[in-house]
DNA sequence: CGGTATCCCCAACGATACTG
DNA sequence: CAGTATCGTTGGGGATACCG
């Protein structure tokens, strides 16, 4: 079992946002959904590497959070999507600094990672 | 292969930050450092529930990405303690928004949680 | 098309005990 | 104090098959 002794309210709100957006895929889920509402097989193809058990998965766990809507336009055959709704608005807006440091810092990174991996 | 706009550079960096913060303890552990280097054992009173062998795991790679340096004060008892680096103190303002986040949606977050356990 | 259902694997995580 | 060592658990992930 686990000792959960975060009785006390954490300095920091960091708790709660990897709470929702903690695991691996759900950023990348979330910064590909910024430009509108996206289908089932096309999230899959822009979160590249995600099967598509965890990517039903994490979908469903955001839209439990309300982080994202599924919309399913009954028809036939099917036609699902998925969006931001205006909370997850403001959670992938949090993203954007975390996305440009990647971006500056892309090619020091893959070097460090690159020595790391030739130093055992 | 008909279009390949996924493999072209990443449309955003969100995959290179996720390389050296992605996990579950890393971003709360850069957090923890911010006021200034500490110990591993003030490391591990801070980042509640982390177990030693994680935390120290993670401290290596954090220090194997030059976003930590860890400092051997060659005492005995042992002193050891780590600290940001000029490059991990960039990559830990990113993440200040997310933080402020978490704490602006501290209530929302967990009430949501709470009913969806409660719904199975 | 947008999923479900299974089975199986493995890396990451976790708890406890022990050591230089 | 700052870790190792060991063993156990978990859930992400791949592959494949199938359904409404």
């Amino acid at each position: 079992m686990e000792l959960h002794m975060d009785m006390m309210d954490s300095p920091c709100g960091l708790d709660v946002s990897l709470k929702v957006i903690g695991g691996k895929w759900k950023p990348l889920i979330l910064y590909h959904l910024q430009g509108g509402p996206a289908r089932f097989s096309q999230v899959k193809q822009r979160v590249v590497g995600i099967s598509e058990k965890v990517l039903i998965q994490q979908l469903r766990e955001l839209v439990a959070m309300n982080v994202l809507i599924r919309r399913d336009h009954q028809r036939v055959p099917p036609m699902v999507d998925y969006a931001l709704t205006p909370f997850g608005e403001t959670l992938v807006e949090t993203l954007r600094p975390l996305c440009e440091w990647g971006t500056q810092n892309r090619a020091r990174v893959a070097a460090t990672l690159a020595s790391a991996s030739s130093q055992p």
